[in-house]
DNA sequence: CTTCATGCAAAACATTTGCAGCTGG
DNA sequence: CCAGCTGCAAATGTTTTGCATGAAG
């Protein structure tokens, strides 16, 4: 998708912008969630970024993640079952095809979602500010997998 | 939207079909949930059952709904901040606008969801099994209000 | 240097679980 | 009757918080 290395100067620059400082443990934090394409955990970040700073928090991983929301460089996809994963490639709001066997989650390109958010607008009156779309299923390579789970 | 006393018949045709109790306290769990087209939470439901059955405990509530979920007869809007909230009057996955200044949830009738889960699912070659879409903003009563939150 | 970040441990939450006693069918 | 339900309290799992130490700028 984004190139990784214009994410993470992105984010570097905003962490810049705003006075926050750069330490060791922040910029390898940076780097897995700029990096990474497949939606890691707080928990998979955490386990990355312990393979360089092996004296890391958790607290630290939390802290830094909950400063990228507000910053708007990172994007939360909380579940309610805890399973949290997070989009620091692409931190705008966009829909999500999540694999409900191998727990993938990918980012398909949907034209008609601007459609859809006009009409919803458009019947309730809302000011429509975010969204949150996920689609729950099997994904291509589950479904060609013979055994069902 | 659906009629309450029809939800809620059925919703006790389903415990009975599988042999489950319908004990005082199941009762009126469910009646909160047929009948409340406000999406409540665990909290107001635990609540409003108290007022008939003040030694009503909290797990119990939970362990209800654990129970209506595993039926499909109660939809789950569950969100990371742990504020879930609950759908008896219809149980089906669909759309949610959720007013971000006052809480309140409502349910639009938006024609092109289907058009989008069918260009989801082309373009990504997913076997889509459900969806979750919330949509937040500012609904047209709190846009009324001069003062901004 | 001064302020902010780290890391640890404890706290805070919502939710789940274990279990003794109760009760619906 | 007796399997399943209730209510209590303890356990769980994730995220947050307080605080002393350490390091970025």
């Amino acid at each position: 998708m984004s190139d990784p290395t214009a994410r993470l100067d992105e984010m570097l620059a905003k962490l810049r912008e705003r006075h926050f400082r750069i330490t060791p443990q922040r910029l390898a934090i940076l780097e897995t969630l700029a990096v990474s394409d497949g939606h890691p955990s707080v928990e998979s970040v955490f386990a990355e970024v312990r393979k360089k700073f092996p004296t890391t928090s958790l607290a630290t991983v939390y802290k830094t993640i909950t400063l990228l929301k507000e910053l708007n460089e990172v994007l939360e996809l909380g579940f309610s079952d805890g399973s949290n994963r997070y989009d620091g490639s692409k931190p705008t709001p966009h829909p999500h095809m999540i694999c409900t066997r191998c727990k993938k989650i990918i980012d398909p390109d949907l034209t008609s979602l601007e459609q859809l958010t006009r009409e919803a607008s458009q019947k309730t009156g809302f000011k429509i500010v975010t969204q949150r779309l996920d689609f729950f299923g099997i994904c291509p390579e589950c479904l060609q997998e013979k055994t069902s789970g």
